[in-house]
DNA sequence: CGGTGCCTTGAGAATTGTCAACCGCTGTGG
DNA sequence: CCACAGCGGTTGACAATTCTCAAGGCACCG
């Protein structure tokens, strides 16, 4: 499907298109088509070329790399309006992780080949594309700084408040994590066991913190959680 | 002292400065200044207003996190070539870090003012820069997964290997990493303690894989050391 | 020649992983 | 429509890794 016949309320306005001109914006949107991923399809797979580029429009991914042993590992989440798989401008021939659709989404693609030539036309995008890898940059370090120094319990409470901001939604309840989200997640976010984050999640669950069940989580308390993950103890 | 003066041999073939017109690389250089910066002494502090962004020309830094109770995590290190604390095309306002010379250092620093200007007379530094990020990205991911995935002692080998690729020494006896280099490093480099290094290390030696001393390491065997590394023991 | 910084090593404790068993949805096919 | 398979989750017991605390030694600098 090309892209042109898109809603354009969908693509004004998003960081990577920042500050562009009504026709370039049109010429980008010229060389893209739009795909339609179900839950639980991959986008593309670790290792294999990278012949595309993209931007999701609706939905969510998460980008996995696995270990030569199998281990898995969530290198993070892709949220509407980022830009992913730009293996290309980083001068790699290659996917460095697989990106997996958690919940049916609408991605656009462009060829890879594309990217030199829209930026040689639209300088900003470099600057945008590297304002939004910049930012990814500083929250892989922040992760580093987590797993290097915080116990478990802060980690999976940094974690799920990261869920929360990026794909929270208020209901009666508390705040609702709007996509499916298993133990064995957030423990390949966290660099943990499906059965310690389970343990942790059962003795919140007990505190009144957050409410769980099957793929879902709920956050009851945001502020006692987010003191439990800043603060020691 | 400005950098007008320097030898053109340093700068040229940099990465960053790829495929530039030298008249637009004399421009570039116009707006630097050099500095010299003494072994354990900062280049710019966690927190502070960035003011300015770098190149390293010559020595060896260190890229420092420290939490708010006061651990501290090495989030990389800084090589000759390299740009760094270009907080600012991130649209960042203050250093996430603080960067500190580990041996006498000579280093390129621009007003972080500049970068915009320089930016729209060669548009090819922003690809540039975004591939150099992009390149930290993954050596971030990289790291993340290690330290999700793997055991102290692999960690340790994945640090020590790196440094060796990033200021290895051939010398008769093994590979001499070349810089000082402590215990405490390793452990802010893995996300473990001192005493956990020490031991690992320790048995390396008895094992004959490295020699090494106070802030002092020599590989003697890469060959086995990556095999540790790589393979589940 | 004294002091500070870096390194080593031991003992015991704590966190977290491993192994195992079991429960209960959920959705599918007979 | 019901039964059942399979996935996701929970929990216990135990083991292993790694940290903490402690003491002491050696090398380098002033």
């Amino acid at each position: 499907m090309p892209a042109r016949s898109l809603d354009r309320s969908l693509i004004r306005g998003l960081d990577i298109f920042a500050s562009m001109q009504e026709d370039d914006l049109e010429a980008v949107l010229e060389g893209a088509s739009a795909r339609q991923v179900p839950a639980g399809t991959p986008v593309f797979e670790q290792g294999a070329e990278a012949r595309e580029f993209f931007l999701l429009l609706h939905g969510h991914l998460k980008v996995v790399q696995t270990t030569p042993d199998g281990q898995q590992v969530v290198v993070r989440h892709v949220n509407p309006g980022d830009i992913y798989g730009i293996a290309k401008a980083l001068r790699r021939t290659d996917y460095p992780a697989t990106s997996i659709a958690v919940v049916d989404s609408l991605t656009l693609a462009w060829p890879s080949s594309r990217w030199d030539p829209l930026v040689a036309r639209n300088p900003v995008l470099a600057t945008n594309a590297l304002q939004t890898v910049g930012q990814r940059l500083q929250d892989a370090h922040a992760r580093i700084r987590e797993l290097s120094t915080e116990e478990v319990e802060r980690r999976v409470a940094h974690a799920v408040l990261r869920l929360v901001q990026q794909a929270g939604r208020k209901t009666e309840e508390g705040v609702l994590i709007d996509f499916p989200v298993t133990r064995q997640d957030i423990a390949e976010m966290t660099g943990t066991t499906l059965h310690t984050v389970s343990r942790v999640m059962s003795a919140w669950e007990a505190k009144g913190l957050v409410a769980s069940g099957r793929k879902r989580i709920v956050v009851l308390d945001p502020h006692r959680l987010v003191a439990l993950a800043d603060a020691a103890e």
